[in-house]
DNA sequence: GGCATATAGTTAGATAAACAACTATTCAAA
DNA sequence: TTTGAATAGTTGTTTATCTAACTATATGCC
């Protein structure tokens, strides 16, 4: 029975993520706390201008692992809240360039502050070894499933 | 910098929890080809009744990790789908214990055995300590913050 | 040029999660 | 025994995800 390493009963932790669920829901009360309003999803998105501005909204789907929909949504409701403007491609007008405003360049330090808190919190107490190959097993498994 | 184990850029793949997702995706794709009309978080509650029917809406709450509004809805739809009854407890009025019907046991078999399968794809050429290494720091995790 | 196809993004409908506010029941202490 | 706190569950609202169907623009082949 090749590869067959997990057992019945010790599969519902693994699927349904429980580590990263409690890390998001933490720094969402991170978030709250300090009086942001901004959901770890909408944040996730400004992660990612923040890395680089101008994003249009399909490289933010590969950026983020989001659909279409749930991007136009996010950005949608980035844009009520005046962290992002949609931008028209001069190059191709089927393209929305994605642009971070002054008050979404503020947000940057803080959240991202917070986020390096929790996961400090998150993983006091275990070697930067076994951190390394946490981190390992995690992409090869979203590498075979990608 | 005590425990300042990671750096920012190499926050987001933790905290978005890629792999679950990854694994979850996977794993309704295969109900879907099945035909099974049945979402990953429906299944999730049915798997803990299988452990054990009979658990009341709390236990549930717990054992998922999710909140009362959560398992109410999702409750609501899997008796929709006639797959669970609420009974109403002799002991405690305030109390649902929740029962599988014969349909839902109909389905521990086939929907165990592709969660087998997703997760064997998953982890196809990660050594079992590794595994055990990754499972261990995700467990330390979720006791950190929970 | 014209037409098929692919790509970028939006909309609609269903399910799910987080939070707050609510009802009903139980339990314990004055 | 009554009152107040704790517990179990529900409801309403907002945000997010998934699927499918849709519009608009671009591309490439004839």
């Amino acid at each position: 029975m090749p590869n067959n390493q997990f057992k019945r009963g010790e599969l519902y932790s693994f699927i349904t993520g429980k580590a990263s669920i409690a890390i998001a829901r933490c720094l969402q009360k991170k978030f709250n706390a300090a009086g942001l309003n901004l959901t770890i999803e909408q944040w996730s998105v400004l992660y990612q201008l923040w890395k680089e501005d101008g994003k249009s909204q399909q490289e933010l789907c590969l950026a983020t692992f989001r659909d279409k929909p749930s991007i136009t949504r996010l950005v949608d409701n980035l844009e009520k809240l005046k962290l992002v403007r949609r931008v028209p491609s001069k190059d191709d007008r089927r393209i929305n360039l994605i642009y971070l405003t002054p008050e979404a360049l503020k947000l940057q330090d803080q959240t991202m502050t917070l986020a390096e808190e929790t996961l400090n919190e998150a993983l006091h107490g275990v070697p930067a070894n076994q951190i390394e190959t946490c981190k390992a097993v995690l992409q090869i498994v979203y590498d075979n499933l990608k």
